[in-house]
Parts: C-alpha cells; structure tokens; sequence
DNA sequence: AATGATCTTGACCGTTTGGTCAAGTGTTCA
DNA sequence: TGAACACTTGACCAAACGGTCAAGATCATT
C-alpha cells in the first residue's frame, strides 16, 4: 500500500543488492575475466538472463562493485582527519582500515586486482579522488614532520605502508590462514595484530615511545621475566 | 659442434625460457584466466601450436611461472639470516624483498595473484616451505624479543608488515606511479621509499632510535630549521 | 476486468578459448 | 643416403562465454 513507482523500484533495488553482493564475491575470488556471468546469477540465485535484465553488461555490473568498495574506503579516508595529533589521527585511521580489511575481504580484493591488472575500470578515480586526497594527507604529514612531532620520513611511503599493510589482511588472508594453521586469525588474534600495527608505525615514526621488554618502566606486559 | 643431446636441449630450453618470461608478463598482467595461450604465443613470437608443444596444458606453463617467483622469494628469505643481529638482519631482509619488487614487478604480481585467488595451484608451497620458514623465524623474533633487543611485538605480525610493503612496490606499482604524476618512482625516489620502510620498521620495534626533526643529536639532516 | 509496465526465464547465437592433429621442416647419426 | 628424432605450424574442434530474444508471469492502476 501507499507505493506508485517505489513498489517497482523496491524489487529492482532489492535485486540489485542482491545482485551486487554476489558479483563481489565472485570477482574477488576469480577476478574480473575469470568471473562469469553465470557463476554471480548463480550465486545470486536467480538466471542468468534476469541478471543481464538488472546489468546489461558485465563490465557495467564490475564497475559498480569497484564503485562501492571505493566508497567505502573513502569513508575510511576522513578518519584520517579526525585530529590533528598525529597519534590520534594515525590510530583512527589504521585502526578503521584494519576494520575494514576484517569486514569488507572481498571488497578489497577485487580493488586490488583492479590495481594489479592497471586498473582498467578506475583509472580515473586513481587520478582524482585518490591523488587529491594524498597530496593532502602527505602534505599534512609534512607539517608534522617540520613541527617536530614525527620523524622526518618520506610522506608517500608512509602512506603506502599503511595501505599495504592494512589490506594485507584483506587481500593475502588466504596465506594468512594457511599460516595460522589452517585457521582465520580470531577475535583476540586480529586485535594483536592490529595492536602490533598501529604500534609499529607510531613507535616508527617517533609518535610514541617503544617499550623494549627489559623496560619495566614503560608498560608493564608481563614477559618481562623472558630475557635472559 | 660437440653436441649430441645437448643441442636439442638448448633449443628446447632456449624455448622455455623465451615462452616463460612471455608467460609471467602475460599472466602478471591478466592473471591467470585473463591471460590466453594465444596472447603468451604472439608474445614470444612463436604459433600458438609450438607453445602447446612444450607445454602442454595451459596450468602447467603457468605452475612453473609460479615456481620460478617461488624460488626468487626463497632466496631473498635467505637474506634473513645473514646476522643474528636484527638490525643488520631486517635491513638486509628488507632491502632485498624491496629490490626484487623493483626488478621482478611481474613475478610478484604473479604470486599476489594467485594468493589473491586463494592458491589453486600453489597451496602446498604455503602448507609446507612458506610455513616451516615463517615458523621458524618468528621464533628467531622471539628470541630477540626474550633478549630484550626489540620491543615486544607479534612476530607474525611484523613478517606480515615487511611482506605486505615490499610487495606492495610491485603488486600496486601502477597506483603509486599514477600518484607520483604517472611516472614510475625514480632510483632516488625509490632509495628514499627503500630507506623509510628499514627506518620505520627498525624505529618502529626498537630496534634503532628515532630521530625528530627538532633532535639536532642523534643525525644531522639539514631538513631541521624548518621547525618553527 | 482490462491495460500497461515491470520482471522472469529457457532457448538460442556468435565469438573466443584451450587444446589437438596431421602434415610438414630441420637435424643427427649410422 | 636414409631412417629416426625433435621441432614447427596452419587448420581445426568442442566447450564455455557474454549477451539476446521472445514469450510469459506478476502486479499496480484504472
């Protein structure tokens, strides 16, 4: 009741979620040529003829999952901005890219083989967007390092770091896994290596201080007692 | 002249090595169902049936691709242990993963790709090699940890941090290129890339100290006045 | 009940792909 | 010279793929 145009628009939108959701499990497990329409309808439940009948193309329906995940990862772009305090806006950001690695995988694999394949979709929001948004955090990194509160360390590199070391967990979780025995790193696992991560980039850059574990003074961890 | 045997063989193994760098360009760039034999074929410059005649199927050309990354990847490993001193084994660790991306942007991609796709081809290689090796130096990062020569991290952790970085000069070297202007990074560029990630992660274990900007002590930079 | 619009689907099509094959060309060695 | 062997290659094939189509099902509106 009460619905004209949205009533139609609900099912397409409902099928289109549903849609989207099983193309980016696909493409991110069998990358954009090795995905096949007929794997995603599958997946989706639905006939292959009706998935063309919501996405006429499989690029068009490709370009839509890399839209999404690149929204999302913008999302995670303005935590970087939350303070001006290099700790605080390093923490917020590496903490919520982790995040993002634990909860959105997929989405982060199909971003990089998009990169890795020379990013024939999104080529232009590399060139915008994300060049935008990194000249303005390297430049933000910069005034840190000229005020004295970061170590003077390539602005660029520390970034791509960050990148590189978050997405890890998304893009390499398979070896991770294997790894780990076999077995996806728990709850307690992933917030240690998150932990790890945030600390060795802060302690990097000379944000916080490094507590060895001869140091009883700094934090008190308790294998202290290990050394020899 | 003085061949026997020996000249079929070179004509058999100059082919191989002709169709196997085709191969890992071709399967860099599109992975491994993007890439056609026919496409590695005209890349190396022979028919599509001569190809075939010396690899048979397409899983077997692109398994010893994967080998041959797999074996540059066990040599760097090696670096690893060329002192038991952690500053002198991590720099000499990261600097060689940090000049195989530089010279084998291709083969890295190879690897990242079939991670990516969750090892169809290469799980053994992770099961066995890849785990006996991480095991075995996280627990030579313990030991340091125990020894109170670094700060007390996840080792796990920290191999993932070197790998994920590393790598990620070759596996996203076209979104750093398109960052820095569309040009790829310069020797300089590079070095200073190369000498962040050692200082981070050193600095970032305790393992070196940190020098800031307003710390005229520890290194003379010149970059200093810029402190306000 | 009738209309028109949206949605669903099995059958189908042209193209591309991995791989085969048979007919060749060289090359070695007795 | 000629037989055995390694290598080369154009033509070909079955399977899989992205995408189309026409016929029907469903549903809001009149």
């Amino acid at each position: 009741m009460s619905q004209k145009t949205t009533q139609k628009s609900a099912v397409r939108a409902e099928n289109e979620r549903t849609i989207l959701k099983a193309a980016e499990a696909v493409f991110a497990d069998h990358g954009f040529r090795g995905a096949t329409t007929g794997m995603i309808a599958e997946r989706a439940g639905i006939p292959k003829a009706n998935l063309h009948y919501y996405f006429p193309t499989k690029e068009a329906l490709y370009r839509r999952v890399v839209e999404h995940i690149f929204n999302i990862w913008l999302d995670a772009a303005n935590s970087f901005d939350e303070s001006d305090d290099p700790v605080e806006a390093l923490t917020a950001y590496i903490s919520k890219k982790m995040d993002i690695s634990r909860e959105h995988p997929m989405g982060s694999k199909v971003w990089a083989n998009e990169i890795l394949h020379r990013a024939p979709v999104i080529q232009d929001y590399l060139e915008t967007t994300l060049r935008d948004w990194t000249a303005s955090r390297a430049s933000v990194i910069e005034r840190w390092i000229a005020q004295g509160r970061i170590a003077p360390i390539d602005p660029n590199a520390l970034l791509y770091m960050i990148w590189a070391t978050t997405q890890h967990y998304a893009d390499f979780n398979h070896q991770i896994d294997t790894l780990n025995g076999g077995r996806p790193l728990s709850e307690e696992q992933f917030a240690e290596a998150k932990k790890t991560v945030i600390q060795i980039v802060l302690a990097g850059i000379g944000a916080a201080p490094v507590a060895l574990a001869r140091d009883a003074s700094a934090q008190a961890a308790g294998e202290t007692e290990a050394a020899e």
